[in-house]
DNA sequence: CCTACCGATCGGTAGG
DNA sequence: CCTACCGATCGGTAGG
């Protein structure tokens, strides 16, 4: 129901802690836990250093989150616009775009769960830009949809509910997909593309 | 991104508090702000008492939130097999399955936004138990696409991916849908039915 | 239903 | 990187 194994790099043991190796507890415990089920003492501990020792390489509490919510809106935009930049028709900008985005979701368990869940804990302004970048995300992609269904590509009865159910099925893999199943991140992201044109009646 | 209008009952002025309304105000800061983002302050806040007078109607904090996964995921369960006691073919059952397990999302959002998020934090046994009962739905909805499968009413690359993709778009429903939107919860089950059947590939 | 109170833990700081 | 410590808040209890 929750992911139990996570990818957590481990620290070579004699090396000093650095600001990547507290994100990456963090990602680990923010995932798990959740922002307020996690304590900054479950980070240090994880990190094998005592709670004001994570100062050296943090800003606070709500920093960390707010640092790995960004970066992971910053490279599902990137990945998007990747897209786009590639892609010219409507069948292979949606095929692509849910590729992606799904990969992202296989790929980046922790940080993806994170953002799903823990982004309302985020204070302002912060919440405001996070909110800001996920309804981009939204519009974007249902406008591959809306021009698709123009230019009778596609054959679908509501565009944004096809919008809302392809991107949320990606969403969801963060939570089942398990690094030690019988599918690779790559199998789940082809058949997801598949599904996508399915739902939207594409022409072939 | 996260919730922000809930149905949260409003207490009749002067009326004494009673257990059901210590859970409805749970359910309603539990899915707003999460188990661990909620005090129990909040709660008696909500209900405007102090906090030890909630001990009057309630075990703990973590029964609270025992009480709300519990009957919830019985609920889900008892409508999941009123499907399957109603409805004999592959199409028809998953068709009913998706169409009353999207409505359960649209029109019980608090109770679903808490058992997806905050079911982890259960204590154990209820944990375990609560994970088995979401296990069961999950193998019994896939047994509908195998079955479909298998007789030839389907045709699906992966029935398990499949069933992963319906149920979690589903699910989410209970994340973005709004009341005061321009979908009513049927409108959404009904097309959320058809998808399922386009995404297994049904016969007409 | 309340006031008064408990020990534990929280994020964070001082000062080396 | 540490020890020592801060005020605030947590879930929960005593005792009416």
């Amino acid at each position: 129901m929750q992911p139990t194994a996570h990818a957590h790099r481990r620290r070579t043991s004699g090396r000093s802690v650095t600001a990547a190796d507290v994100l990456d507890a963090a990602k680990t415990l923010f995932a798990l836990r959740g922002y307020h089920g996690t304590s900054l003492k479950h980070v240090a501990a994880l990190l094998e250093i005592r709670t004001p020792s994570l100062y050296n390489h943090m800003e606070s509490k709500s920093g960390l989150l707010r640092d790995i919510v960004m970066e992971t809106l910053a490279d599902v935009r990137h990945e998007f616009e990747g897209v786009l930049a590639t892609t010219a028709t409507p069948a292979g900008q949606l095929a692509e775009a849910t590729r992606v985005y799904a990969l992202h979701h296989a790929t980046h368990r922790r940080e993806a769960l994170i953002v799903s869940h823990e982004t309302r804990h985020l204070p302002e302004p912060d919440l405001g830009q996070a909110q800001e970048m996920r309804r981009d995300h939204e519009r974007r992609f249902r406008q591959i949809i809306l021009d698709g269904a123009a230019s009778g590509d596609f054959s679908v009865a509501s565009p944004k509910l096809a919008s809302f159910a392809i991107r949320e099925m990606c969403v969801s893999v963060a939570r089942w997909f398990r690094e030690d199943g019988s599918f690779t991140p790559d199998d789940v992201a082809e058949e997801y593309a598949r599904q996508a044109l399915k739902l939207v009646g594409s022409k072939p």
